[in-house]
DNA sequence: TTACTGTATCACTATATAAGCATGTATGGT
DNA sequence: ACCATACATGCTTATATAGTGATACAGTAA
């Protein structure tokens, strides 16, 4: 792995795009989006949520340029316009996964810990 | 790229995964832990922090075990525990890059309109 | 023009959390 | 026992931001 060797500034963008995505409400947006572009009004309903909040979170979404916008009549489509974004996501599920599975497995030897010989 | 299709309760891990590292200061904890385990207090002297912010930053990297704690006589020395940050990073930061580039590409055309068929 | 639909923004409240200082705790040396 | 060192934790203040309802704005149709 090469050193990453961050400026302060870069240090910042990082941090600001983790920042928007250490949101669930956001996350949940970007997987709506997975499957391809929608409106507005398609991701209230499918999160079940009222519209200012969606278009607020849709807005932060935009400004870092994870999503993008398209007019069409008074319909607004977003779409993941980064799909650097399902790759995160991804690593990030994989390796709590795996965290997880571990912290099973040094519980074990406590609650049975005749098991562990079976290996 | 598979369907994330991740449960509520996953979103809500990766949110508090990604929210964890959206502070630059923490970022910065880890990029300086890329050379190896260091006690709090080289960390402090490292970051020009004081001790009690860093030492707060790590328990909530360690918390969520993206660092491991090890004790030798009254220090405490702190490591990355889970590499996957470094990928998360540099993805971040190739992807942030790319886009600078992309937007000052589209900014050209108007600043220097007849550079654009130079190609 | 007016009315209607779809989005965005404003104003507010409530909550979360980062920074900083003071204090507590644990380990090692005397 | 005591003290010193290294670190953690409480407490307070300031700031950021998520959620919500009201409202403004943009596009379309009559």
């Amino acid at each position: 792995m090469a050193s990453l060797a961050l400026s302060d500034r870069m240090i910042n963008i990082v941090a600001r795009r983790f920042h928007t995505l250490g949101e669930p409400y956001r996350l949940r947006l970007l997987q709506a989006l997975e499957a391809g572009e929608m409106t507005v009004g398609e991701l209230v309903q499918a999160l079940d949520g009222n519209q200012p909040n969606v278009s607020k979170h849709l807005r932060i979404l935009h400004d870092i340029g994870l999503v993008s916008r398209r007019r069409e009549a008074t319909s607004i489509f977003y779409a993941i316009s980064d799909p650097m974004v399902l790759q995160l996501c991804e690593l990030v599920c994989r390796s709590a996964e795996q965290q997880s599975r571990q912290q099973l497995d040094e519980l074990q030897p406590i609650a049975r810990p005749s098991a562990r010989r079976k290996k």
